[in-house]
DNA sequence: CCAGTATTATGACGAGCGTCATAGACGGCA
DNA sequence: TGCCGTCTATGACGCTCGTCATAATACTGG
């Protein structure tokens, strides 16, 4: 993840981000924010005048966007693009994370989400775009395989959801196991989605 | 959900549960907990000399405890238990609770794996406790319903990952979309995992 | 070189936090 | 009545937080 080259203005975006998502919105400081993105910390009032609020803000829309870009790469480079592998693609980004670099973060828009919901609007906002951001090219994939139209916002909206629970429970298992669980249980169900009738009901 | 009831030991444990599943563990003042406990502020001492550690770690638990207890419940309550059955009653306590409450409150097992995992190791092991403690009697019932008992584990795992991350899109979108979709798309495939043959892979 | 804006630097303030210290109230039992 | 463990009550301490005020510096166009 390269976030050191740019403005000082990104480098702090970034910065929260990745703060946030290890220790929670409440527990990141704007301090801790300046110091991690080797900024001043009289700039943080230069660039976001609107505090806190809007730095969590923007750190969360830039990893909705970050999301969404990475859905469109796994879609490039999966040969033969199908929806299971595309979400064993999403896991693996995980597992090889936390294979490599410990088990210490988390996904930033949950960590908003858990957050802020309660008490900051414009952040849970800010968290429903992030989802939603996230949501549509995955959507787009499902469809361009073979889901029928009416599924693909279901299903994307699930994989997004299987994932990020994965994700918890892999934190605080400090083992993979739920995200390899979830890929290899839901990837073939998945595929059976698609190019085939819906599931009687 | 009682919980004005019994010793004021219990009842803070129960109110600690129900602050950080709406504003997450740094959020929540042990002067808050007390508060909404009715009880004392120099109880916290005598109670939990532990300080805030202890008090969040056994809240966790007994949101894991009950976690497992609902589960055992539903099953209970179900005339002809399946796996998408049971996945649709733990989806629709959640619906209901947000079309009854609104979205203000999420799970505070998640809360404190967020918060929590990268500086609190034993609230982390907590947290992972209290996964497992949903996660038994979930891969208990799935194995009675006919899923093969290599895989009731990961598919009660996946049940817990895709619920709670249903959780984490609702309340940001302030919208149960995203727990009926879950439900209506992954129950039908639950269902397909019992008393049949493995998806090929 | 100068003017003026953009950026950086630093100290202070008030509020809230978790924790501690200490004292008071209560209640069963001799 | 008197004692003693359990529980309650309250004020204080040290710390960190987000924010603000104010000044110094860097940079750019004339």
């Amino acid at each position: 993840m390269a976030g050191s080259g740019r403005g000082p203005r990104e480098r702090m975006v970034f910065s929260a981000a990745q703060l946030i998502r290890r220790d929670g919105v409440t527990a990141t400081g704007m301090r801790d924010v300046a110091a991690h993105a080797g900024a001043p910390r009289g700039s943080l009032q230069h660039y976001f005048p609107g505090g806190k609020e809007q730095l969590v803000n923007e750190a969360v829309e830039w990893a909705g966007r970050y999301a969404a870009r990475r859905v469109d790469r796994f879609l490039a480079e999966l040969p033969r693009p199908t929806p299971g592998g595309l979400f064993a693609a999403m896991v693996r980004q995980w597992t090889d994370e936390y294979e490599n670099s410990g088990f210490g973060t988390g996904c930033p828009v949950a960590a908003a989400t858990v957050d802020c919901t309660a008490s900051t609007e414009s952040t849970r906002t800010a968290a429903a775009d992030a989802f939603a951001c996230w949501n549509r090219p995955l959507a787009r994939a499902l469809g361009e395989m073979g889901v029928p139209a009416e599924r693909t916002e279901a299903l994307a909206t699930l994989m997004i959801g299987a994932l990020e629970g994965a994700i918890l429970i892999a934190r605080a298992e400090r083992d993979v196991r739920a995200l390899t669980s979830v890929a290899r249980e839901l990837g073939p169900l998945l595929d059976g989605c698609a190019t085939e009738a819906p599931p009687g009901r």
